[in-house]
DNA sequence: TACATTTTTGACTATTCGGTATCAAATACT
DNA sequence: AGTATTTGATACCGAATAGTCAAAAATGTA
């Protein structure tokens, strides 16, 4: 049973997908509504009857980026499950969301849309609005929670896997992780990296999580 | 000698300084024209006849806050120096970047100015503009690589002094960290970190400068 | 005092912003 | 065919935007 009325001229989903591009790529302040409405082909009208204004279009543009990097899945609400990515090592598993940080896409990861904007949406908005708005500092934070929890799973996996020290925390690590992509995403969007940068970084990121962490500067907790 | 003219009401210095912490936190974008006239004091007429509009306006606020900071001499044009910087061991120093970028403010890096906005100008501005901007991206990645050389200085002595293993490469551990600290201050700007995160952070950091790279993950680059 | 110089002051402009209202067009249902 | 419903299309709004201009006021100098 189809709904009455006239039909849309433009996919709704695909518009949403602009819409989220646009923002990803120019951020929240420098798109305007015109920029919207060019970008996504709907109408001013239909944007607005539909999502309420410029800032639940964004807000429903973040979740649609959220979905679309599989930090939550949009059916289950779960965190991020991935066939492929249960198969792989955790370390392996970590190693290429570094590189995905960095701007290396992904098919491990499910995240191989080409052209994609350079950075992360999450990152470019949490420094955008830092606490200025509440409703997308909020989404911004469970949204990179959800990955830092994940990033948890696969570094407990490899604790007992005896892949990382048996002295290290894997909360601690999945935050120093969560903390690096966050910097790699600042470094992707000023410049792309060379894969040789990527390929240290990641190394020297890897070796951090399976070093023991013994003796070395103990004089760092001393004041 | 005193110029003629009308003296100016409020200090230039100053002025710039409020104009920098106010694009600081607010951004490029969200800054107005208005904003800057209330937070400076200047008038409007001042403003662009001394700097000529509000791009080059936020250029010198960005200047500033690089001299600000001790990127550069505003003197020499030299590398950061600072004599009670010099005389801390290089490890020890780049414990106080990191902290100083998760947000602790920090006496031996000559950085006291309390009230700071969270987070780090470069950081927001490198979000913010991206590459769009030719000048002030060509600026932000100069004062980056201003601190990332410093950093390599310090690693660079780390490693003569036998801090750091033999195979490890000062470059790119300058390099990590750099990307590190900017992971840092999006996190700060989100959220002020506790000093437990902070602590366990910088440890898990430091660590991975001092333990050898070794055997570890050399399937890392088997693609 | 007269003049040059510099900043203040406030009015002004054209454009863009997010947002609204209205009606026509296209579809489904009865 | 007629009606209800949904979207397309377009004109429009007040407010905010960056930027301009022309004086007036305040200083040093001759």
């Amino acid at each position: 049973m189809k709904k009455p009325g006239r039909p849309p001229t433009v996919n709704r989903n695909n518009a949403l997908e602009q819409a989220m591009r646009h923002f990803w790529q120019e951020g929240y302040e420098r798109t305007s509504m015109e920029d919207l409405v060019t970008c996504t082909g709907m109408h001013k009208g239909s944007i607005y009857r539909e999502f309420g204004g410029k800032r639940e279009f964004f807000l429903a543009a973040l979740e649609r980026y959220i979905q679309r990097q599989s930090f939550t899945d949009s059916q289950t609400q779960q965190t991020i499950k991935s066939t492929a990515l249960s198969t792989l090592p955790p370390l392996k598993c970590i190693e290429f969301f570094l590189r995905f940080a960095a701007g290396v896409p992904s098919e491990e990861l499910g995240a191989v849309h080409p052209e994609d904007p350079p950075g992360c949406l999450l990152t470019n908005t949490a420094v955008e609005f830092g606490n200025t708005d509440k409703d997308i500092a909020e989404r911004i934070e469970t949204g990179l929670s959800t990955l830092r929890v994940f990033l948890e799973t696969l570094l407990t996996d490899a604790h007992t896997r005896g892949e990382t020290p048996s002295e290290s925390d894997p909360v601690t690590q999945a935050r120093f992780i969560l903390t690096l992509m966050q910097g790699l995403r600042v470094m992707a969007r000023l410049r792309p990296a060379t894969t040789e940068e990527i390929n240290h970084t990641v190394a020297l990121a890897l070796q951090s999580l399976s070093t023991p962490c013994s003796q070395v500067l103990s004089h760092s907790f001393d004041d």
